[in-house]
DNA sequence: ATGGTCGGCAACCGA
């Protein structure tokens, strides 16, 4: 089974991207984050002739999170607790007898911003819904763009990183928080190497031509499935194609 | 890398 998470940064203008990629990588799930569309400006149309099913839930302008699927969707849930007003930022649906989280967690703007607060109480919420509503040995798979480089290697340049939203301690304490609940990270178990980053910011020219960029995007699972995994991996090429993502696809396999 | 560029949506906010 190979699943995939994409950060799109708008769907409706990253159509025949996903469209395109889908047709060539065939993914059993593709989890994507900042759909940045209402439900009703959902663009299903364009997916409908492909394998695909989807769940989403969007707002205007921001944030927004699908999972396309080429399996039965058995349930799906949207946020922590079903509640209407709160920002679209998290999926949890079932396929394959696995429970699939698909996160959208904040970026945080800046140390000093209030966002920054809503980022990490949005991690303990998140540690909670896992915790309350699992248990590490369940089978899950949690994705997504989690706005954290975990450690060192996650971003260039880290020393000049530390006051960063996206590096700064107690995010990444946050995080690990989680983590250590019960999740391995299988892109790091299968690929090591320093350098490896899924995003490179827009407002540098040279960002993505020199590798300057950061690992943000995520695929965690639970031993029972992480055990399974056989292959993990960061495609660059959607990265290169017309009206890129800043974002790039990072895919894992197992044997499932 | 030390500033800029996207997307949404109609002036700026968010990343």
């Amino acid at each position: 089974m190979k699943i995939a998470s994409f950060n799109v940064n708008s769907l409706r203008a990253r159509v025949p991207i996903v469209l395109s990629w889908l047709e060539k990588n065939q993914p059993d799930i593709l989890c994507l984050q900042e759909t940045k569309a209402q439900d009703i400006d959902f663009p299903l149309a364009d997916f409908e002739e492909t394998d695909y099913q989807c769940v989403f839930k969007g707002q205007k302008s921001y944030n927004g999170v699908a999972i396309f699927s080429k399996h039965n969707i058995t349930d799906a849930m949207f946020g922590f607790n079903e509640e209407p007003r709160e920002q679209p930022r998290l999926i949890c649906a079932q396929i394959k007898g696995i429970y699939i989280v698909n996160t959208y967690i904040p970026q945080g703007q800046s140390l000093e911003s209030e966002k920054y607060q809503y980022k990490l109480e949005w991690f303990k919420r998140l540690k909670k819904y896992f915790s309350e509503n699992f248990s590490p040995q369940d089978p899950i798979i949690w994705v997504g763009d989690f706005n954290i480089a975990p450690t060192p290697i996650d971003v260039f340049n880290p020393e000049t990183r530390e006051d960063h939203v996206c590096y700064h301690i107690a995010g990444r304490n946050a995080m690990a928080d989680i983590v250590s609940w019960g999740f391995t990270d299988i892109f790091r178990k299968h690929c090591p190497e320093p350098g490896q980053y899924t995003f490179w910011d827009y407002r540098s020219k040279v960002s993505f031509r020199q590798n300057l960029g950061w690992r943000l995007d995520h695929i965690m699972a639970t031993e029972s499935v992480a055990k399974r995994s056989s292959a993990s991996y960061i495609d660059k090429e959607p990265r290169t194609m017309p009206r890129p993502s800043d974002h790039t696809p990072i895919i894992a396999e197992f044997d499932i």
